[in-house]
DNA sequence: CTGTTAGCGCTTTCAC
DNA sequence: GTGAAAGCGCTAACAG
């Protein structure tokens, strides 16, 4: 049924007449061979179907070739799709990638980072939001490329991917103001959180680019979540002169505040717009569909896994650490 | 930084005064060492912080030390929750848990399934939906174990783990029968499915248990879909004498349905009670929020867990195959 | 441009 | 109840 044992580098190199040597370095390109055996071999290897065996090259090399995306929130369909970007990058490279979840309290996460230190995983993708510098460190310490999803660029604490979500709510502010909107309430989530502090500034850069000020009275945070949203909402709908439009801090938030313009009787969008931020599934399944914007979610594992490839190849390279910002887009339903 | 090179099992042995091979021997109890020694073996391991290398393990033993759960629809929270379940059971045993993606056509999953086999993995959870019986032969050749989540018990393509669809369905529909409810529609998905079968056959079964006949008109199916859903609800409001209840084949043709209805003026659940199943993230956050069947997505990423550690522990056990089936819970909102 | 050879860290005969 | 030693399949010095 299946084949007798399994085809080696040496089965390889005694039908293709050469050395174990020269079979090893066509694969890995890592000293020039002459194209005639270049040629040979890799026919060979297509022949026999032969695949590196990952343990021993790993016993090797103190490598791994798999990579680690560590997510605390199961349930946020954020995360499935940066694997998925992720994966159509890495795979074809021959990694293999593991989303790990670390619920909760801090000690999951060591157990969790430490497994993977352990694996010599050559790269981990840190989401989980109980991360601390000190994981960050043991990380970077243990020689695996890191990638976080937000916080300040640190050399200690590997490369940052993120979202410009202070660009992607000004665009959805601006949407609003280019609407006539003037009035514009600010529903949005914890400013202790990186997305809070960033999604606050997008909605005063609009205001700016706009000329306009910003009524501070219409700016109001709490938790991210369906009651925060509700509560923030109910607040500005009660002030004597309330908001036509509620910009929430992400869409659960919305959801809470389409909860609390439907118990004031009003209407969406006729008397208040609402728009939420994320995109999650939700919010194209709501009535009315709820405006948001997208997370680029795929486009971001992508430009993790970029990054995994580019500390790979270039060993031990400049200790500079980068941050890239994706583009967020604007995604206009029924709510506005 | 980092501690000085990596401990490794010699580090051991020398520290603790015993051979290698002892040491390999408490660790795996693959053989008696007397007290005295394996508890200061373990004592030393403690000590040093030593952790097997799974690279050189694996290239001993040919096993990797990690399963995989293979997806075709990565915005299907269901899987997250699946991997969370494999992990709780599998990471305390060592295991590495990969999540991979195999999008659209069967030649990706081709490649995902090969590049697992080569790298060695000891499980797959096949839930990718092109699968074909030839993934799975090819899995149970390569000597990996195997288990799916739907479709006929056969000893050659591994394990089944399930939710009870039938029984699930049945209690939906015997809720609503218990709220006085006769005329109930069904607005079922793909036939050709096994969920829309089995979905079916419990909708069918309440009645019988009711002592009730199932009034054939008054059963549509189609695409799993929010379409889907407003399509088959619309026929069956259509009706002359229209259902007062519309059962769905799974949440997303719930949407439909409510689309549906209130295309019609009809309210929710004053008019016509209105149910679906899976309880995903949009069906608490829908008004009305939508009565549902939760799928124990965590249980059956445990089942699956805890079928691994037994195929891996008896290792060439009999030939037989197992299905588990786990029992689903109604959960009860504000549309019916 | 190519080959010989010494291990990577572990498990497992085989021997005591 | 314990050890010595032979590799698992590969990469990378080191030599031509």
């Amino acid at each position: 049924m299946s084949k007798e044992s399994r085809v080696g580098i040496a089965d390889v190199a005694a039908r293709a007449g050469v050395s174990i040597t020269t079979v090893s370095h066509v694969l890995s390109g890592r000293r020039p061979v002459s194209d005639r055996t270049k040629a040979k071999v890799l026919q060979v290897v297509d022949d026999l179907g032969y695949r590196p065996d990952p343990s021993a090259r790993g016993l090797r090399t103190g490598r791994s070739q798999a990579v680690a995306l560590v997510v605390s929130d199961v349930t946020n369909p954020f995360y499935p799709l940066m694997a998925a970007g992720l994966q159509e990058v890495l795979q074809p490279e021959g990694f293999l990638i593991s989303v790990c979840v670390a619920q909760g309290t801090t000690q999951d996460l060591d157990s969790v980072v430490r497994h993977l230190i352990d694996r010599r995983v050559d790269g981990i993708v840190m989401a989980a939001l109980s991360a601390e510098e000190r994981h960050f460190a043991d990380i970077t310490a243990a020689g695996a490329s890191l990638v976080r999803l937000s916080g300040d660029l640190d050399p200690r604490f590997g490369d940052i991917v993120r979202a410009d979500d202070t660009g992607g709510m000004a665009d959805m502010v601006a949407h609003l103001l280019d609407r006539g909107y003037r009035r514009i309430g600010l529903v949005n989530g914890d400013l202790n959180t990186p997305p809070g502090r960033l999604r606050l500034a997008g909605y005063r850069r609009a205001f700016r680019e706009f000329g306009l000020e910003v009524d501070e009275s219409l700016v109001t945070s709490g938790p991210f979540t369906r009651s925060g949203g509700a509560l923030g909402a109910r607040a500005l709908l009660d002030l004597d002169e309330p908001p036509r439009a509620l910009v929430c801090g992400n869409d659960l938030m919305a959801v809470g505040a389409l909860d609390a313009v439907r118990e004031k009787g009003l209407s969406v969008p006729g008397d208040v717009a609402v728009t939420g931020y994320d995109d999650i599934e939700a919010s194209s399944l709501l009535s009315p569909g709820l405006t948001t914007v997208h997370n680029p979610a795929f486009e971001i594992g992508r430009a993790c896994a970029r990054i995994f490839l580019d500390r790979l190849a270039g060993e031990a390279s400049d200790g500079g650490v980068r941050e890239v910002v994706l583009p967020q887009k604007l995604i206009i339903r029924e709510s506005t």
